[in-house]
DNA sequence: ATCGGATGTCATGAC
DNA sequence: TGGTCATGACATCCG
């Protein structure tokens, strides 16, 4: 807290010497000792009713990182340089910094606002920038971080494994006796064997689309961070340490002034020191920013800075006039614009020619060009204010609502759901059937085994459907790896497990009537095929001839005396059976490509809005800017006496910022010349 | 009866 | 060159 207040005073002085040093009289010792809260709060350490303001909350509860409330300190100290870097940087584009404004708000040292004023407006401009600048963007956060976290609770369940899942042998044998218990009422064993791999599929997939997503909100969760981190930049706590320093020359200036000067007490400027002489302003206040000014740079160091007869000291006004002037009216009008448009100025009288036209007609042009933008964007400036609006009532995200949170979840869950459908067969073909399918038509026996075994299986419609599309032959993933993702329909290859004896029940326990009847369905289950390989009488099965690599699908033709038409159907199954599984593969593919295209869309639109967001941000805070250059020009003009005390005349004089961060004061038709020949170029650029 | 989704099959091209 | 895969197009089934 030592360090901070020490920074806070730093910082506050070094402002006060920039506000000093452009004419405005700042007495660090009234803000120490005066009672505007927020300043002897930030310096002194917080009051709990400040530390409690509805701007904490909001920022807290938005954020969702619970800062503590002294981190008050901290934004209001970034606060200041950001206003620094505003006023140093004006022809830059920064991040709204709207509650740079808060504190800046000084009081009138003579009693005419009251401490609550500046209060008033650090609350409602910092509740507002933190509307501005944070809300909107927290409630993306606040979206997303939602969203991971009903992902994260998905993800939770499906990382644990259901109950009951993870069946033991234990399990399954007592599944095997229910099972031919109830074989004769219908009930295949793969209907336990389907809702065990069900479970297992549910868990596999879960967990393979679990880790899927939470890589993919682990990484939203950096990329949101990485935002974050992007939009507090943005805000201005990213500036360099330098465009918050006074360079050594600066404090020797100030310091080095004659003590008994009031002038250098209030870190103003001496009196009677010319302008023209370049020293006082150039080295104290704007040498440290200099490149920033980059609107006034270049042609304004090419000026002639011609005879001293044309540059005439700038001195400033006495310390009265300036607390009298630079009070709390004024501030009022530059901290809280009531004009958005920023067109016009209430202090900004005909009698004042505006010498600032080079620079805001220069940053109008980059709003028109941005409003432009925006409305080649389909984004038309109404839109823009109505966005502004809704930035300003936190409602940031209406922007968002189409594409909530919720629409990526669904989308992401019906994706999960198909792919967990296709995929899940291959897992749970390997972990529930030891053996390929099998239709050994060779022999009578064979084929009445086969059809008790096919009876068995598959009694129920639903089960036939869910067999379809799960029975895979382990033995052939290693050799088809792809089809660990693929969910395969392979009506061919229903019979499987039916020729291993070991899961075979005994005939003896079938009714002949329901073998009849499981005959006939299993009749009705088998592919094509199948019917045709059952016709032929192939000699093996076809989830062999589908599934073997072609070296052991030729050494299996070579093992059997087969005709013309058996071989020609068996290159058929083959064929058909591999293309069935590559047309499989190919739409899951594809159905994950539009899936993954519909979530690239979203996030696109979700970043769209964002910037558009900040765009309107980008909008208003150089309007203020603006209007806190042309206050400030007008203060800084309005103090400065001649030789004789007398005003100079802004019909005449202007002044003019020089690229070295010097401020001049120059007759008006030079600086017209000068916003003449500023305007010209950039028009040159553009041809 | 119609429609749409799911699936199987064929043709074709690429590797 | 044959095998395999990917994919568009079409057919079929089914709810």
């Amino acid at each position: 807290m030592l360090s901070l207040k020490k920074y806070l005073t730093e910082g506050l002085l070094q402002f006060t010497i920039l506000l000093s040093l452009i004419g405005v009289r700042v007495d660090v010792d009234t803000y120490l000792t005066s009672q505007l809260p927020p300043l002897r709060e930030i310096i002194l350490g917080p009051s709990s009713a400040y530390t409690q303001t509805q701007f904490h909350n909001l920022r807290n509860t938005l954020d969702g990182y619970g800062i503590h409330p002294k981190s008050i300190d901290l934004d209001n100290y970034f606060t200041a340089r950001r206003l620094l870097s505003q006023v140093r940087a004006l022809d830059r584009f920064q991040v709204p910094t709207t509650e740079v404004n808060a504190w800046l708000v000084h009081r009138d040292p003579e009693g005419s606002v009251s401490g609550s004023q500046p209060n008033s407006g650090l609350a409602l401009e910092s509740s507002s920038g933190l509307q501005d600048v944070t809300g909107p963007d927290n409630g993306v956060r606040e979206s997303e971080t939602e969203q991971g976290f009903s992902e994260d609770l998905e993800d939770l369940g499906a990382v644990a494994p259901p109950a009951g899942g993870d069946l033991t042998k234990e399990d399954i044998d007592l599944i095997d006796i229910l099972w031919r218990q109830d074989i004769d009422l219908g009930a295949g064993r793969e209907v336990f064997d389907y809702s065990h791999r069900q479970k297992e599929q549910d868990v596999d997939k879960e967990l393979q689309d679990g880790g899927e997503r939470e890589d993919t909100w682990a990484g939203e969760g950096a990329e949101a961070l990485a935002r974050d981190l992007l939009v507090d930049g943005e805000t201005g706590e990213s500036f360099p340490a330098q465009a918050m320093e006074v360079n050594t020359s600066a404090s020797e200036i100030l310091y080095s002034a004659p003590p008994g000067d009031p002038l250098s007490t209030n870190y103003s400027l001496a009196p009677n020191t010319p302008i023209n002489q370049n020293v006082s302003l150039h080295q104290a206040s704007l040498g440290g920013c200099s490149q920033d000014f980059s609107l006034f740079s270049p042609e304004v160091e090419s000026i002639p800075v011609a005879s001293s007869s044309t540059l005439l000291p700038l001195v400033p006004s006495n310390s009265t006039s300036l607390n009298s002037t630079f009070g709390s009216t004024n501030l009022a009008g530059l901290f809280f614009p009531s004009q958005l448009n920023g067109t016009a100025n209430d202090t900004s009288g005909p009698e004042l020619p505006d010498p600032l036209g080079g620079l805001l007609d220069e940053a109008m042009l980059d709003e028109i060009s941005l409003m432009d933008l925006a409305i080649e964007e389909g984004f038309n400036p109404v839109q823009a204010s109505q966005l502004e609006e809704e930035f300003d009532s936190d409602s940031g995200l209406s922007l968002d609502s189409s594409h909530s949170p919720s629409s990526l979840s669904s989308s992401e869950g019906s994706s999960s759901s198909s792919s967990s459908s296709s995929s899940s067969a291959s897992s749970s073909a390997s972990s529930s059937f030891s053996e390929e399918g099998a239709v050994g038509y060779s022999s009578d026996s064979e084929t009445l085994d086969l059809e008790e075994a096919e009876g068995a299986v598959g009694y129920q419609p639903e089960y036939s459907k869910f067999c379809r599309m799960s029975y895979q032959d382990p033995s052939q993933l290693s050799c088809l790896p792809y089809l660990e993702h693929v969910g395969h329909n392979h009506t061919y290859n229903m019979a499987p497990s039916a020729l291993d004896s070991a899961d075979l029940p005994p005939p003896s326990t079938l009714k002949k009537g329901s073998k009849e009847k499981q005959a006939d369905f299993l009749d009705k289950q088998m592919s094509r095929d199948e019917h045709r390989a059952r016709a032929m009488k192939i000699p093996f099965t076809n989830d062999k001839i589908i599934n073997l690599p072609v070296e052991e699908f030729n050494e299996l033709l070579s093992k059997y005396q087969l005709s013309e038409a058996q071989l020609s159907l068996i290159r058929d199954i083959r064929r058909r059976g591999k293309n069935k599984m590559a047309a499989q593969n190919c739409r899951k593919r594809k159905l994950d490509t539009i899936l993954n295209l519909e979530r690239d869309v979203e996030d696109l639109q979700r970043d769209k809005a964002r910037l558009l967001r900040e765009k309107v941000e980008f909008l208003r805070s150089l309007r203020q800017m603006k209007q806190k250059v042309q206050s400030l020009y007008q203060e800084v003009f309005g103090r400065l006496r001649d030789e004789n005390g007398r005003p100079y005349s802004p019909s005449q004089y202007a002044l003019q910022y020089a690229g070295d961060g010097s401020v001049l004061l120059i007759p008006r038709t030079m600086a017209d010349q000068q916003a003449r020949r500023q305007e010209r170029k950039p028009k040159d650029r553009r041809k």
